[in-house]
DNA sequence: AAATCGGGGTT
DNA sequence: AACCCAGATTT
């Protein structure tokens, strides 16, 4: 590397200066920040994770007006809970974040450093430290794919990381040896910010940055850090869409299923025993490193009624209401658009 | 350490 | 189409 981290960890104070500066400039006015708690900093940090800032805005717009503090999540209806996530993915954490509201409105008072928070349901390193500097001002620093990334671009680290749990371990001690104590919460935010506005991955605008001058990377940041890349599969998948009178035969995973908790989609084939019906879609649906075929069958009712008595889990959902039913976002759709399809060639 | 979990935006 | 996002949990 062509400058060593260590004249980087020196120059720390003129650091944090010049990197609140820019951040109380160009920081975006996201409601999590313009009316701060320590609920709505937990709520934006567990629907935040793996999930794109965007994405996450009318759902903590929704769920904060419903449930508006710790107390009221606690005493919500898990059901309820599960439809208001959907949508949102890595269903969860619907789930931990409403242990997370039973096991805090249980104590006198939330927890307030990182330590205390990473013992409740659904926070790991990262959101311990999240919560506990941004709404109590613990001196806990933040590690996630932003900060990797803006860290390894100031670091000048050129090597290739097996994955992202080894990169946070090489970068984890700049991050603390960099934050401010002073304001945590700020500083945390701001190295994010940096990560999401300038310090891109695709497309760095280092003109524009901040800290440019301690950074080892200027003129080859787009290419830090790099990563070995993951082994990709291809499954192919045969559900079966079925309507009757203006009902959808629904399988619904179990609560606290490791995949699409509490939410319902379209059922497997193999599931009803049967091996095919007239082919009426095809999709591809990407979850983490393997991309799903998914073949969509039209089977008459008169041949699933049988096993939909039988099995527990699968259910007739009215389409009048499928928004309300938590379903899972891709089926929602797909039956959505294909009901009319269907109507037309099952009369009805 | 590696695998798994969703869905969507960006490039 | 590939990559990755305010990661955590389980194996």
């Amino acid at each position: 590397m062509s400058r060593p981290a260590a004249s980087l960890t020196r120059s720390a104070p003129a650091f944090r200066k010049a990197l609140a500066r820019w951040f109380a400039r160009h920081r975006r006015p996201l409601p999590w920040r313009e009316a701060p708690s320590a609920y709505r900093t937990v709520v934006s940090e567990l629907m935040l994770q793996q999930t794109q800032v965007a994405t996450v805005l009318p759902y903590f717009e929704r769920w904060t007006q419903r449930w508006p503090g710790f107390a009221d999540l606690a005493r919500a209806d898990e059901a309820e809970v599960l439809a208001a996530w959907a949508g949102l993915g890595y269903y969860r954490r619907a789930r931990l974040l409403h242990g997370l509201a039973k096991a805090v409105a249980a104590l006198p008072a939330p927890p307030t450093t990182a330590e205390g928070w990473v013992e409740l349901p659904g926070v790991g390193p990262y959101t311990a430290a999240a919560v506990s500097s941004i709404a109590f001002g613990h001196p806990a620093a933040v590690v996630d794919g932003n900060v990797v990334r803006v860290l390894a671009r100031l670091a000048g680290h050129r090597r290739t990381f097996a994955s992202t749990a080894a990169a946070v371990r090489v970068v984890t001690p700049l991050a603390a040896a960099l934050l401010d104590p002073r304001r945590p919460g700020d500083h945390n935010q701001a190295m994010m910010e940096l990560g999401a506005l300038v310090c891109r991955k695709a497309s760095p605008a280092c003109d524009r940055c901040p800290v440019s001058r301690w950074c080892a990377s200027r003129g080859a940041a787009a290419s830090i850090p790099a990563f070995a890349p993951k082994p990709r599969r291809s499954e192919q998948v045969d559900r079966a869409l079925v309507v009757d009178r203006r009902r959808v035969l629904l399988r619904r995973h179990a609560k606290d299923s490791p995949r699409l908790a509490g939410l319902a989609e379209l059922p497997l084939l193999a599931s009803l025993r049967l091996k095919a019906g007239k082919l009426v879609a095809v999709r591809k649906r990407a979850i983490t490193t393997t991309t799903y075929v998914e073949r969509l069958h039209l089977v008459p009712a008169a041949k699933v009624r049988a096993a939909a008595r039988r099995q527990p889990d699968l259910e007739w959902v009215s389409l009048a209401d499928l928004p309300f039913a938590a379903v899972s976002g891709p089926h929602l759709r797909w039956v959505t658009e294909l009901v009319g399809k269907v109507a037309g060639e099952s009369k009805g």
